[in-house]
DNA sequence: AGCTTATTTCGACATTTCTAGAATAGTCGT
DNA sequence: ACGACTATTCTAGAAATGTCGAAATAAGCT
């Protein structure tokens, strides 16, 4: 992670819309959702969704796989606490006071191991 | 912390010279640093500068201190941690995953407890 | 092949943000 | 009070971003 890429990444968070799809994202997990859900549950002209989605994903924070006619999107976790991570890289001087981002990519109630 | 807290938090963030700056005040700790001092650093018009010392300061991420003639700024850490907590909030499905935030306000090499 | 559903791309417009010079406002020493 | 220093506000133009209808693309069904 650098400037560049958390700035996209910031960027693709600091919008309304896009930081409730991605909040949204995050908590339907592994699973994702479908493009035409989010729309509707965001009340945003699917038009519109697809714009924001297009720039969540740019930045790396969402990932896009299709199942039969829908797009389903998911929440990227480690692009997630890559940013979290960097955003307090110095934090406290330097001085290591703890962990930083501890979302891991795995779920709970779906993960193997 | 909510989501229009949250958009400005990230808006603030969301632009190169103003990640910069606030990643420089992060390092620079408690101490924080004299506008000047920052302009220099960065290479940014000290008008410039100020703009985005507001910017950052409406969204609650930096505070100001007067000393003297100079306007000091430093990270407000706590702010910080709300916003990472804020995005990490339903992380896993809302299964406690661990730790999202750990850095205090106080400094290792100045705090007196 | 043709029809239906799901989603994206295009285009035009409105809005917001960034930049930086010039003017203004505080603070201090003399 | 005056001058020097530090920093902000004002201003205007340039650049980037958000919105959404209409058209286009993609996938699956019969």
């Amino acid at each position: 992670m650098n400037t560049v890429n958390a700035v996209a990444a910031l960027a693709a968070l600091a919008q309304e819309h896009r930081l409730t799809l991605f909040r949204l994202l995050v908590k339907a997990g592994e699973s994702g959702m479908p493009a035409g859900e989010i729309a509707q549950t965001l009340g945003v002209p699917s038009s519109s969704l697809s714009f924001h989605l297009a720039q969540l994903r740019n930045a790396g924070l969402i990932l896009q796989e299709r199942q039969h006619r829908s797009l389903i999107y998911r929440a990227n976790y480690q692009a997630m606490n890559g940013l979290v991570a960097f955003l307090l890289e110095n934090c406290c001087a330097g001085t290591d006071c703890g962990p930083a981002a501890a979302c891991d990519t795995a779920h709970p109630e779906r993960k193997s191991a």
